[in-house]
DNA sequence: AATAAGCCCAACCGCTATCCG
DNA sequence: ACGGATAGCGGTTGGGCTTAT
């Protein structure tokens, strides 16, 4: 039984709703006695007729507010908690081929609501957005989604799956380029690996950092091409440097690209903080 | 310790699509 | 074909909680 109560809005009455045509409806977060109810009731007549449900059930509540309860909070099989990267990793990708199309996206993912992946997007994705100055539905924004964001996942579910655990001095580095996609032979459209991904750094042997200049600065990426930056293991902090050295000693004006005031990240940007501080920095494009 | 700011997410709203008599 | 009821969707709100100052 789910008891997890709302801590939501301070019930209130509404008077006649002119849709609802019922009279002091409640409003606001579901007592558990209303829970029990709702949950009482379907589970013996079924879902379906929601304002007929709703009134039948005696809960003073629209039908869509009963839908609405019941499909992201009560019906069974309802998961709760953090998203897990491959469903972080999944909703990126879906949202990528269908945009904000909420409840297609919560189909691929079990036991996940509509309401829950568009928090999920909000909260998470467009804070990102935010912070690296994009327009979330942006084209660069998506680039850097497909390049780090889901690099960093997929590299957090080979650490988690416990395949490899190569020790290195470079933990932290992104290495897009040696992530490899897993085939498997589910064809349930949940499975992670079976969903296409993106293709990774262009260049064999390119390092996640080098894929990082680029993106951000490839002005200096071109300059850098062929010599990499000395290995894959480079902070956040070491790129800045590199891209402001290499903007300075090739006396690079670069239109549309500078290494500006960068201003990192915090800690807990994502759940398990896949963008790590010292991975990414603030650029602006001069238009 | 007190207050402010920001985050999270359940719930609501408005709109459109679909169903059904 | 029409209109009302219902279902479903995406966007928005706002209150509790956490973190920063």
């Amino acid at each position: 039984m789910i008891t997890i109560m709302s801590k939501r809005r301070i019930p209130k009455s509404v008077t006649n709703n002119a849709c609802e045509c019922q009279t002091d409806l409640r409003r606001g977060p579901w007592t558990l006695e209303e829970d029990n109810l709702l949950i009482h009731y379907i589970t013996s007549h079924g879902e379906g007729r929601w304002n007929l449900l709703a009134k039948s059930a005696g809960l003073m509540r629209t039908g869509k507010s009963c839908r609405l309860r019941w499909l992201n909070y009560l019906k069974p099989g309802v998961r709760r908690g953090n998203l897990t990267p491959q469903e972080e990793l999944l909703i990126l990708e879906l949202h990528s081929n269908l945009g904000n199309r909420w409840s297609k996206i919560a189909q691929h993912l079990p036991g996940r609501t509509d309401n829950e992946i568009k928090n999920y997007w909000r909260t998470r994705v467009q804070k990102q957005a935010r912070q690296l100055k994009f327009d979330s539905n942006s084209k660069e924004f998506l680039e850097v989604i497909r390049q780090f964001w889901m690099g960093r996942l997929k590299e957090s579910m080979e650490q988690n799956s416990s395949l490899a655990s190569i020790s290195s001095s470079c933990s932290s580095s992104v290495s897009i380029s040696t992530m490899e996609t897993k085939k498997t032979n589910s064809t349930s459209p949940v499975v992670i690996n079976d969903v296409p991904l993106h293709s990774p750094c262009p260049n064999p042997g390119d390092t996640g950092t080098d894929s990082l200049v680029k993106l951000m600065c490839p002005e200096v990426f071109r300059f850098s091409c062929g010599n990499s930056l000395e290995g894959d293991c480079y902070d956040g902090s070491s790129i800045h440097d590199y891209c402001v050295q290499e903007l300075d000693a090739q006396n690079i004006s670069v239109p549309g690209c500078h290494v500006v005031n960068f201003d990192w990240f915090g800690e807990e940007l994502i759940g398990e903080s896949f963008w790590s501080n010292d991975e990414l920095w603030q650029f602006k494009n001069i238009a």
